[in-house]
DNA sequence: TATGAATGAGCATTCATTCAT
DNA sequence: CATGAATGAATGCTCATTCAT
């Protein structure tokens, strides 16, 4: 291993730890009252540092929701590419890598959101905005692909695909982001897990043939 | 009509002037980035003037939800007490009345994502707070209603009705937030509209007996 | 007198108020040490509000040496205008407009420095360039009309008159110049006056013919 | 030569490179905008070198002068020793030789100038603060010779000499101060070549018996 | 010597909020 | 009621300087 390729490295150690420690300011106080200081804090590192490796905070924000795009895309491309896996077992391990995906990183749909506003857009890198939105087609897509093969094989309905990953994909958004504002909407502990599990009943019987 | 009651109606249209504005503000530039300046410059009137009618910027947010709930709860009522239609009949109101919620106010998510930050919640008055969760719980309890409905009449699937309630709420939402952040991950035009559509049917055909 | 224009000249006074605090302690700080805040205090007022009336640090400063100028124009203007005045007369009235110019704002090199740099030209609307582009030239101008009058009334060397303009800019610039480097350069008191007073003494004669 | 002196003649090497780079960028951004990092990206070096061979920022500016200082020192004395020019002959030469400097390092006025402000000479090694006020009165002391040199030999008026050399001085300043400003003040090509050529036309006229 | 990552004090600027008119 | 100028605390960001390697 290079210098250039350990110090390549170690920068992106620094880049996780920065992520780390502004997922956790972030869930604490949201996106607006962090301030950059609180995330130095938590980081145990110095302002001006952060600034090294985050262009500026907004983009440190979009960073956390690339992160967890790939992280789900690696997911997803696991279970579609189980050659094994009849359609129905596609369903239930995407099933679960969604679960898996919400306990990485339960913030995703809060960073996400924050992306919609154009003026927050300004401020990224267009190297930023693209790879976010190359990665959440790309998740749609090989979650199509699931379904596509269910499609071939005869077992789930014939709906184009891409609609009904795009409807798993709403479902998915939609069941964190209850779980996310858990104070003015859900009622129950463990909302998520239960609900996950009931839609995903009633998604995988509705596509059936 | 005396001279107290056309005071509060006229009290209650400036709110909703500036409700319009703050809407309009907060689609283009997000909650974070739009001024309160902004909002008065939109609304033609000045700055002081908003704190005349809202306690503060966050309140005003706030507002908002709770506009948007009261709507849908409204058209949701509507729907479950409308005795001659069939189960599957009220499931269709239902999509006709979400996407009528969102037409009148597609902000909603945003607004409603807004309210999580316990920081934000502080700034709310109680009085606020307390309508906004008792508007929510009613709607899914509404909703869920209207499944009980059907599952009495053995017409659904016998799942607890409010689990329904909150998979379709979760639905409505994740669909919701995936046109508003179109830039980002949607590609089709008409993608709610058609989304919608197709999720319905879905979740229609899944929770049948 | 309308309220519109009563206003108007609100802004104004205001806008001075804060340059002349500007112009203390720039003269006392430097333009780089000196601090919004430093000039807040001084002009009693709150940081904020400086930014009601100059966008930026660097607008502020350029706007002295817009005031400057337009000081230094009319003083000009009035001299070039004076029919009764023979040319050499007329030198005489030039040296003490500078002479008066100066005592208004001895920072006006400072000033005009700082206006060099590209980054800094960056900073300023473009309105705000052009009118102190504008003075700059009409200042020249009007300097080299007094000089044509003396090469037409046969008194001055027939030199361009532009040219002699900007040699008499260049001295006094210089003149000022090496008077606030005092520090480094000048020796004794009254440097300025004794150095103005030999400068146009030089200079009269060397372009009497 | 001794290790030693090998040594040092390299570290002086080192400073050069700096300084020169320093030039570079002062010119483009403005001493103010330019950043230390800046500095060591032209000079393809460190930030943390540049801080082996200069104690900050302002003492690396300060050099600059004292560099240019010693230049026009050096050009100076060498026009006043030769015994066998006319007096006006050298004032010719003196033309030359400022022309000589203002080419090698146009900046000299920037860096000058920065050096009024009292906050500035705070960071000044004092050894350094003195060189530079030598150096400074040395050149205007050799300049005031040549004229001493010219009055004695009765082709020069009776002015002090030392004035005459601060109105020299001055002349020379403030042409160099209206090219360096040529985006606001000046409008010709070539403005300075030009401008020192009729600026010395009049003032040798003018310094005439 | 040279590096360059890290620092953290410092500052320009913003903006929700107030209040005299 | 309405205004909008003024506020000033808050904060994102910069950059001269340091120091472990």
């Amino acid at each position: 291993m290079g210098i250039r390729e350990r110090k390549e490295r170690e920068k992106g150690r620094r880049r996780q730890q920065i992520m780390i420690a502004a997922k956790r300011v972030f869930s604490i106080k949201g996106f607006n009252k962090a301030t950059m200081e609180d995330i130095a804090n938590e980081a145990e590192l110095s302002p001006g540092t952060l600034y090294l490796y985050f262009k500026n905070k907004d983009e440190l924000c979009a960073s956390l929701s690339l992160r967890i795009l790939q992280y789900l895309n690696i997911k997803l491309k696991y279970v579609s590419s189980e050659k094994d896996l009849e359609p129905e077992q596609k369903i239930e391990a995407l099933k679960e890598a969604m679960y898996d995906v919400y306990e990485f990183d339960p913030l995703i749909l809060i960073n996400m959101l924050h992306l919609q506003s154009s003026e927050v857009l300004k401020n990224l890198s267009s190297q930023l905005v693209s790879d976010i939105k190359k990665l959440s087609n790309n998740s749609i897509k090989t979650m199509a692909d699931i379904f596509e093969d269910g499609i071939k094989k005869n077992v789930f309905i014939d709906k184009k695909p891409f609609a009904l990953a795009e409807i798993l994909w709403a479902l998915f958004s939609g069941i964190v982001l209850c779980d996310e504002s858990k104070g003015i909407i859900a009622n129950n502990k463990n909302y998520l897990k239960l609900t996950i599990e009931n839609a995903f009943e009633i998604f995988a019987k509705g596509i059936k043939k």
